[in-house]
DNA sequence: AAGGAGGGCAACCGCATGTAC
DNA sequence: TGTACATGCGGTTGCCCTCCT
């Protein structure tokens, strides 16, 4: 054991190495009696001969009383992949979605469990991009695969913020199996959801890195009995599904407009919440019928974006002064890749990207080509995509389930 | 039984950022 | 505005345990 002094805390003789049980107790009496308002001055305060900084470590990582312990669960594993391909190695914004666990514990358990995992699916972990030396195959063999390995057929190199629709007629059940190209960490044990008829697939994740925050994107799913309506009033791809730079008008427009079609369904209500103090928000459009009609951003980082736009005032004035900084500049840098993403794309794309989609009641499949919705692309070349469906970004596994139980039943969650 | 290898995990280190003065 | 100190974060280290030979 280190005996040895401390570089940020020279002046005391302070101890090192593993935490002794009288040590631990100490810690946890000092803290239960004066709380942890300084760290430096709680070594003095428990009478321990250990630096601030490694009490607070010790707090955090083994002795808080809020900590879950034990073996990560499955789902716990799948949060971890999900928020990693999102965030890198943001371990402490990773761990946030997860109660209970520390970033010490996820980065742990990523370096000595999940690392190896997907090295071994031949995904690189950084990147989650596959190996090349793994990328072969075919769309027949991805439609034929019955084991656990991701469904791609090309390497995907970059991606970058696109929406795009895909209106597919079904008959009840509303089951299907959908596949698609180029994503790197597709899994057949989560292909079978839930979907509504009429669906948005994705493409949010800039393979680059870094990425400080996802593009924004709004989407709302409307159901197909509706969606030649929308259509026929230039909803679907004008004034309703749209980056989300000037989304706060459209999102009320659309509320309003839907309220007033006439069409038989129930009025849908508008909700939105934001709370600046755990940094979570969410915006909701919600319908009393299932999966009638759902609106969502399709990342947790920009739910309290999107609330915070539609009401700047009266949600700005519930925030305290810094954050409302910090939504702001958030807002701003988030804009930026929206509108590098729209109009200064940097990237190539070809049209090889197809989505396959499988009817499981009926065993029929359909494969589609990308619609391109956004005229600012209509002269770009497309490939290369990372594709993500809305419910799986939203509900995959849950991990965002904790943002807000009123959402979960709009919400779709994978067979998991 | 001994000891070497590897994995898991707790803790440390250095840097970046925040805050008080 | 500049400085010093505190805090938080991610990378890394090294100890301990288990397994294998």
């Amino acid at each position: 054991m280190h005996q040895m002094g401390h570089h940020c805390c020279s002046k005391q003789k302070v101890k090192r190495g593993l935490w002794s049980p009288e040590e631990d107790e100490k810690l946890i009496k000092c803290l239960v009696t004066h709380g942890h308002g300084c760290w430096s001055s709680i070594p003095k305060l428990a009478g321990l001969e250990r630096c601030g900084k490694s009490c607070r470590l010790r707090w955090i990582n083994y002795l808080r009383p809020d900590l879950k312990r034990g073996s990560f669960s499955a789902q716990e594993e799948r949060i971890i992949i999900d928020v990693h391909r999102i965030l890198g190695n943001r371990w402490a914004q990773i761990a946030n979605h997860l109660p209970g666990r520390t970033d010490n514990e996820v980065k742990n358990f990523w370096n000595s469990c999940i690392k190896k995992k997907l090295m071994a699916q031949g995904l690189d972990p950084k990147t989650h991009n596959l190996i090349s030396s793994f990328t072969s195959g075919s769309y027949k063999n991805a439609c034929n695969n019955t084991n656990n390995h991701p469904i791609y057929l090309q390497q995907p190199t970059s991606s970058i913020y696109h929406p795009h629709q895909y209106h597919h007629q079904l008959n009840s059940p509303q089951k299907m199996m959908v596949m698609v190209r180029d994503h790197p960490s597709m899994d057949t044990t989560k292909n079978t959801q839930e979907i509504p008829a009429t669906f948005n697939v994705t493409s949010a994740l800039p393979v680059q890195q870094p990425r400080p925050y996802r593009p924004l994107y709004d989407l709302i799913s409307i159901p197909s009995t509706n969606f030649d309506y929308y259509q026929n009033n230039n909803l679907t791809n004008s004034n309703i599904k749209y980056p989300s730079v000037n989304s706060s008008a459209n999102l009320e427009s659309c509320v309003s407009l839907i309220n007033s079609d006439n069409i038989g369904h129930k009025p849908i209500s508008y909700s939105s919440l934001v709370d600046p103090s755990l940094d979570i928000g969410f915006e909701q459009f919600s319908s009393s019928e299932d999966n009638c009609i759902w609106a969502s951003n399709g990342n947790g980082e920009s739910f309290e974006e999107a609330a915070v736009e539609v009401q700047p005032t009266q949600q700005l004035s519930h925030c305290k002064e810094k954050d409302q900084k910090n939504y702001q500049e958030q807002r701003q840098e988030q804009e930026y890749v929206s509108m590098l993403a729209l109009d200064e794309s940097p990237f190539k794309f070809d049209e090889s990207v197809e989505v396959m989609i499988k009817d499981i009641s009926t065993g029929d499949t359909d494969k589609r080509d990308q619609i391109n919705s956004l005229s600012s692309f209509n002269n770009t070349n497309f490939s290369n995509f990372e594709f993500e469906f809305m419910d799986s970004t939203i509900m995959s596994c849950g991990i965002y389930g904790n943002m807000s139980s009123s959402t979960d039943d709009q919400l779709i969650a994978w067979d998991c």
